[in-house]
DNA sequence: AAAATTACTCTATAGTTGTAGTATAAAAAT
DNA sequence: ATTTTTATACTACAACTATAGAGTAATTTT
């Protein structure tokens, strides 16, 4: 069974948005984290306060994130830094909508039922509904 | 390296809900679509509206789900019939928790600009604010 | 220049997910 | 009782994920 080639691309355009399992979430959001473009350092020193794991496999994801078109590795010097291909926002925009549609059918109802029962406090839910009130201007 | 074994409840309790792989929820979804318990052949025919599988595939799935503590199984004459163990509410109301602090560090200005920005119309964006602030009652 | 350090690449492995063929056992039909 | 149908379980396997050890090449230190 051959499975689908990796896009790459990673950016949103009008096809769906791939999802990034939890591991290179995580790694990519440490990278988002870092200066742009992020030095190898800082990505490592971050990431080590985060969460430790060996440097080999910090540098393994990496390199599966840039294969798959999030990240470009760029050498600067000794060492490499990391180009986010894709910004923290529109990662964020991308998953939110396939969010909604794939456990919510699309459904906005469902969604703030959801939204409502998740645990979120009341302030929390307050401040969501203002400020989608804000962004709606 | 050996993983953490499976969670035998799959329920929400204050410990992490696990998040379905994207075959597992969509089966999952077809499931919640039928009559409690769900008889296994409404599955398969719905299933197949939905998705053309392999009757192998589906029950492989089934089976998997049933191990992870998602559904039980019991046979009701000659055929098997399916209980989910968790509701499609709580399993939405879970990952929705997940999903904000996941991707978003648990900041709702963030997660606001996300939907903002997530290609959701206009409408539906007052009418998911709309129905926060009834569910805030 | 030899030794030590650094930075990275290659290789590896166990577990997960997606998908399905084949076998087996029970039941129904002939 | 034999054949056919059903329903399910077992087995399989390739791609993907999480994780890391070991090797190698370049750079710095002694």
């Amino acid at each position: 069974m051959k499975r689908r080639e990796r896009a790459q691309t990673a950016g949103n355009g009008t096809a769906r948005q791939k999802k990034l399992p939890d591991a290179e979430l995580e790694i990519m959001q440490v990278v988002w984290d870092c200066s742009c473009p992020a030095p190898r350092a800082e990505v490592e020193q971050r990431m080590a306060e985060v969460r430790p794991l060996a440097q080999s496999t910090l540098l393994t994801v990496l390199t599966r994130l840039s294969e798959k078109g999030f990240l470009r590795i760029e050498k600067a010097g000794r060492s490499s830094v990391y180009y986010p291909l894709i910004s923290r926002e529109e990662y964020q925009a991308g998953q939110s909508r396939r969010f909604v549609d794939q456990l919510f059918g699309g459904s906005i109802p469902a969604f703030a039922s959801a939204l409502t029962a998740s645990g979120l406090t009341r302030e929390e839910l307050d401040e969501l509904r203002r400020l989608l009130e804000e962004d709606a201007l």
